[in-house]
DNA sequence: ATGAGTGTATTAATACGTTTAATACACTTG
DNA sequence: CAAGTGTATTAAACGTATTAATACACTCAT
């Protein structure tokens, strides 16, 4: 379901947050639909449970799934996540485009790179 | 000359790093103007001369900055770290717009805050 | 030349967070 | 009831950041 980046610096269940998460906003996790447990989740990434417990537990704290004891995680829907995403989103926006000005870069810089994300039309 | 923020949770060197690196990005600091000796600097801090020395390696690594043994740290012509800062904060800029845009952020959303980063004319 | 101030390097010890490990408990389902 | 689920606890291993104590080479003013 994911893959690990060993090379990767940062906690392993951070680095399952990022990947879970972004598997549920782009929607390739569909809303009520189940995620893989604690355990069987552990065992395929070789790693132990309780990092993969950390990692739900961050996801259910930021809206991501909804926890059913006894019958496991669920993928929440976009209602849950999606204000907190985008304030999330929206300061990480404003700090680099802040330190973009303050390097130098120019306002045109800053568009063309949004009409190559966006789409030219 | 800085303040730490201990509730932060980087480490200190890469707190000093960023406060310095944006001083000298932003002018305040000028080019061949001699910085704080990693002993003072240390004390000032109430930190270990280890950590400024770290902190100061990594300046110069940069670009930031200059050494010349037995005599102290000189910030740098904005030539010696222009092209390495603007590439890195392209990076941060592409992937801070890809996620707005992941996220549902309207393309007006974005114009929106670029004017209200650059200002209106 | 000498001494104070500078950057640099090394080694050890300490502190802290991450991860593993081994359990135990409550709940749900077949 | 048994198997699978989430949850909680405790201890140990491990890596990194930080502190600490030195030592060395260089520059500058005297």
């Amino acid at each position: 379901m994911i893959v690990l980046d060993l090379r990767d610096k940062r906690p392993i269940y951070e680095q399952v947050v990022e990947k879970l998460s972004q598997l549920i906003v782009c929607g390739v996790l569909e809303p009520d639909s189940k995620l893989p447990s604690v355990r069987s989740l552990a065992i395929d990434l070789s790693v132990n449970p309780n990092t993969i417990q950390r990692a739900y537990a961050q996801l259910e704290q930021d809206g991501y799934l909804y926890t059913i004891t006894g019958r496991g995680n669920f993928v929440a829907d976009s209602s849950s996540w999606k204000k907190g995403r985008m304030t999330v989103v929206e300061n990480d926006l404003r700090q680099a485009l802040k330190e973009a000005r303050q390097t130098g870069m120019s306002r045109e810089s800053v568009d063309r790179i949004v009409v190559e994300i966006w789409g030219e039309e």
